[in-house]
DNA sequence: CACCACCCCTGGACGC
DNA sequence: TGCGTCCAGGGGTGGT
């Protein structure tokens, strides 16, 4: 499942392939996974790609910087791909396909269709519409706005970093990650981290996604990049996917619990509430066990 | 306004 | 072998 880091090595495996290159046609075999505009000239047909960037776990594609400058904004949801072939895609699920002019094929592919493509006039468009409604970037965020982020919500941290108009980039892997290596429980309301903590996620979530990013990602199932190569990364969850098993710092088994609709997993001995003076009263299950922590 | 449940969708794992 | 069931979850939406 594709979350920062995963997007980034497809940025990473794409950018010298596609920067530069026109698109001399566009197979469209599925328009209804196409937001906006949906024609061949909305898509970027006889452009040239000028760049690639990326924004939490979107991509833009970008003909210029101009007001007449089509751009499209891909998400690859849960099992979307964004390759580069040098043979006409033969897979099924593939929905989008462009042909660029030095012969290869960039494809769109998205089994679960969680995935999509938007496309804008500009990529002032692309702006308003979407990528000024995300929060700052995992990579590029400051202790200082996180922090302010986290106290305009009571929510558990868990839910609040998933929220990518708080945070974009993060998803449930790296989030389950993230809070391990801080030692911060999950159900932690997001009100009650403190400047100090803030100061501390940051430089720890920046590692986490460089490494991960080094390492090509995590494939759990089927992320691949641009070149078709899977991640690495997975080796080195010491939560996600690890439910039951002892942990990697005290050999305590793993919890885990639902939340926010995520599968979540922590350890109750390294990671501890917060407490806080805005923890609501207990009711259902989730907020009794996190009283129970404190 | 904040938050949650639900829904979208398919492939893979699993049980019989 | 084959079929049915369950599960994975990002993000939008509608309900509480």
């Amino acid at each position: 499942m594709p979350e920062l880091p995963e997007v980034e090595a497809v940025c990473r495996s794409l950018v010298d392939h596609v920067t530069g290159r026109r698109v001399v046609r566009v197979d469209i075999r599925r328009a209804d996974i196409v937001t906006g505009d949906a024609g061949e000239t909305a898509l970027l047909r006889g452009r040239r790609i000028h760049s690639i960037r990326r924004h939490g776990k979107q991509i833009a594609l970008l003909t210029g910087d101009a007001a007449d400058a089509p751009c499209l904004c891909v998400h690859l949801g849960m099992t979307g791909s964004l390759c580069r072939r040098l043979d006409p895609p033969d897979a099924t699920h593939c929905h989008i396909t462009w042909r660029l002019d030095d012969g290869s094929w960039l494809v769109f592919r998205d089994p679960r269709r969680f995935g999509g493509i938007w496309t804008f006039p500009s990529p002032s468009d692309l702006a308003a519409a979407r990528w000024s409604l995300l929060g700052d970037d995992a990579l590029s965020v400051t202790p200082a706005r996180l922090y302010r982020q986290l106290q305009r919500t009571r929510r558990a941290i868990k839910t609040a970093l998933l929220d990518q108009n708080l945070l974009a980039g993060l998803g449930n892997i790296y989030v389950d990650e993230l809070l391990f290596r801080c030692g911060i429980h999950p159900l932690t309301p997001a009100n009650a981290v403190s400047r100090d903590q803030a100061r501390r996620i940051v430089p720890r979530m920046r590692t986490l996604l460089r490494q991960a990013i080094a390492a090509g990602g995590s494939t759990t199932s089927d992320f691949v990049n641009a070149d078709g190569h899977a991640g690495v990364f997975q080796t080195r969850h010491r939560v996600y996917g690890r439910a039951g098993l002892p942990c990697r710092r005290c050999g305590a088994p793993l919890e885990t619990i639902r939340l926010a609709g995520r599968t979540t997993v922590f350890c109750t001995t390294c990671q501890r509430a917060t407490a806080s003076p805005t923890v609501r009263k207990s009711k259902g299950p989730a907020s009794g066990s996190f009283l129970r922590l404190i």
